[in-house]
DNA sequence: CTGTTATGTGCAG
DNA sequence: TGCACCTAACAGA
């Protein structure tokens, strides 16, 4: 599940499990065979993540730089009594010196060996981080601010806003009750302040909590109750109930109004909203 | 078994 | 805008 907050908690558990240690690197699907080859051996400085990419900090200026994509996994085991056969496509294998801990990589958009000045090259590329205590909101309001395109696109938009993904931007814009289509220019500093507080807070819970949240408590009631319905009348659909206010649950009603949640297509991605909770924008100038 | 879908990005045209 | 990337989970046959 890679938006940003699955990227903030895998560098925290790789550096639990790796920081400071001699890492053993291999390749057992043989793509990244070449580069891990290099870094073999090494001290593994410092997990950090930015945004959703990842990187590994190793001694002698070695830097991997991993972005899961769409379907990447990167799963750590720690306390294990003995390192098992990598299973499927491991394209990269990191295993502690002392054989208690190791991690597999499958499916990643991006696994390279960067120097620290193409690390920072790409961090360059971020936007405001909401998950790093250092973040500037600013810069993202000053893109926003001056946009035209719709605020569905920019909240996706890594140079504007880093971490933030399709599921974190249906649930921001239905908690804010804004349109996705609403063009960025449109929105006031003050709703942007709020989404941002939000988005903060909402990422902070899902790093600890290890998944997407964001039904307020006195909404979690009617989350769960339109997945029992749900699951009851779509049984076989196959659609597990998930506690989101919109995203995935189109052709549902609102559990706030009862409207049928809506999705399109929106520079291939799906957008999913309320109509009624999330009403188009007029400006006072058409209003 | 097959087909579909996915929390993402970058490049071709 | 469309597709390639390349993995896993799931529904249906």
């Amino acid at each position: 599940m890679p938006e940003g907050h699955t990227l903030h908690r895998l560098a925290r558990d790789l550096d639990d499990a790796f920081g400071r240690s001699v890492v053993r690197v291999g390749s057992p699907q043989g793509r990244f065979a070449e580069q891990a080859a290099r870094i073999d051996g090494r001290v593994l400085e410092e997990a950090e993540a930015w945004g959703k990419h990842l990187f590994l900090d190793l001694e002698g200026e070695q830097v991997v730089h991993v972005h899961l994509g769409l379907y990447g996994k990167f799963a750590v085991h720690t306390g294990v009594e003995e390192v098992l056969d990598p299973v499927g496509q491991v394209r990269m294998r990191l295993v502690r010196a002392d054989g208690r801990a190791y991690a597999d990589l499958r499916g990643a958009t991006a696994c390279e060996l960067l120097t620290p000045e193409g690390r920072a090259a790409v961090v360059a590329r971020q936007g405001p981080d909401p998950i790093r205590p250092d973040a500037d909101p600013t810069p993202a309001w000053e893109r926003i601010h001056r946009s035209r395109a719709p605020i569905g696109g920019l909240l996706m938009d890594q140079t504007v806003l880093a971490g933030v993904g399709n599921v974190y931007r249906a649930e921001i814009l239905f908690r804010h009750r804004m349109h996705p289509l609403r063009p960025g220019r449109t929105l006031r500093s003050g709703q942007w302040q709020a989404m941002w507080d939000d988005l903060v807070e909402l990422m902070a819970t899902g790093v600890r909590v290890g998944r997407i949240e964001t039904v307020r408590p006195e909404d979690q009631a009617a989350a769960k109750a339109r997945a029992r319905a749900t699951r009851a009348s779509d049984a076989g659909r196959g659609r597990r109930p998930s506690y989101n206010y919109v995203y995935r649950h189109h052709g549902e009603p609102c559990i706030i109004c009862g409207s049928t949640i809506r999705t399109e297509e929106l520079q291939g991605r799906n957008l999913f909203w309320c109509p009624r909770c999330q009403p188009v924008f007029r400006s006072r100038a058409t209003a």
